[in-house]
DNA sequence: GGTTAAGTCGAGGGTGCCCTCGATTTCTGT
DNA sequence: ACAGAAATCGAGGGCACCCTCGACTTAACC
């Protein structure tokens, strides 16, 4: 069923462009919370037309965040490419916090479940398969601690996400001695 | 100079206890930002009633956290009277986080500043202190590793308590992980 | 039991955010 | 240039929470 909606009109398309670098910015800056009205003022439009575009914050994050999760699987590439496993999987949780520590909106993304969102979410789990294989590799040679899971991997996420928040200049040296932990 | 106020009238001393007893529950279940109508809802008391006895919310937080902080000094006793190094200050963390997981409202106090409930504030002096002769002590036998500091330790508390709210069930694994990072 | 200070109550005003909808403006195809 | 479809606008209703204040109730003391 293909739903050919006709192409926006160029103020409406303007408009769009707007409030999505308006939300891209914000979101960055403050995280996914900030207030859709405060988006709507630094785009300069009223809140109705936010709301015409993209009736519910989700849609906003959707549009935004698979680009930026796109580094994901650029990083996640980088350290298939690194020979030795453990520089890898190190290497690659140094990138990913790097990120997350760019982004105050990419932090809450990757703490949340957005049901609403699938693109967002299938870019997780893309991501969440790059670093499987790099524990996996890293288990294989035995440089990891050997009962190592995805699991432990995502509580980490959450809570370099509170430690980045909080200390956005000691997560490098938090993940440091947590990852000290890990070797096997 | 001495402000002796008079004693409270009997319903007064009473619905003073309800609103604390009230606080308490729900400061541990939903943690310190549960709306102050809930509070007095629960107390059964009207709302003008807990604005009569506790202005603000920090006078809530100053009336039930001390005690409860108490439970810091215990378990820093406990630590200090064991005679192993690492043993004590492995311990410590434990208990520590054991207690922060049994408390929602607890587990917020230990990240947040509390500048309104200066009482609050001492008792987590006092905690650091016990948690800095632990760490100094460990240093001193050389099983920790050497950079270890007390701001680690705060670090540390503010990532638990997320993985805490997150996943209750899992902050042991994490926190062992991390523990082990910490060896010299 | 009467007096009165102390305490209780809850409606209501303030704020910040959410979202809608009808009046108005602007684009676009002819 | 005009008609009509498409967009824009922002006032305003809703909600959840905050906090206040004046009218009412009650305990405490004689």
């Amino acid at each position: 069923m293909v739903t050919a909606s006709r192409p926006l009109r160029a103020d409406a398309a303007r408009n769009r462009d707007k409030l999505l670098a308006a939300a891209a910015e914000l979101f960055a800056e403050r995280g996914l919370d900030v207030p859709l009205e405060h988006i709507a003022r630094h785009a300069e439009v009223s809140i109705g037309t936010l709301y015409k575009h993209f009736p519910t914050r989700d849609d906003f994050v959707a549009q935004i965040f698979p680009q930026r999760l796109a580094a994901l699987d650029v990083i996640g590439e980088k350290a298939l490419a690194e020979p030795d496993p453990w520089q890898a999987f190190a290497g690659y949780l140094e990138d990913l916090y790097a990120l997350q520590a760019e982004d105050r909106g990419l932090n809450d993304v990757l703490v949340r479940d957005l049901p609403n969102a699938p693109e967002v979410v299938s870019a997780c789990h893309r991501g969440a398969g790059h670093a499987g294989t790099l524990i996996d590799r890293a288990l294989a040679a035995g440089v990891l601690r050997a009962d190592y899971s995805i699991a432990d991997l995502a509580t980490l996420t959450r809570a370099m996400a509170q430690v980045i928040r909080d200390s956005p200049d000691e997560w490098r040296r938090f993940l440091s001695i947590y990852v000290e932990g890990l070797r096997a």
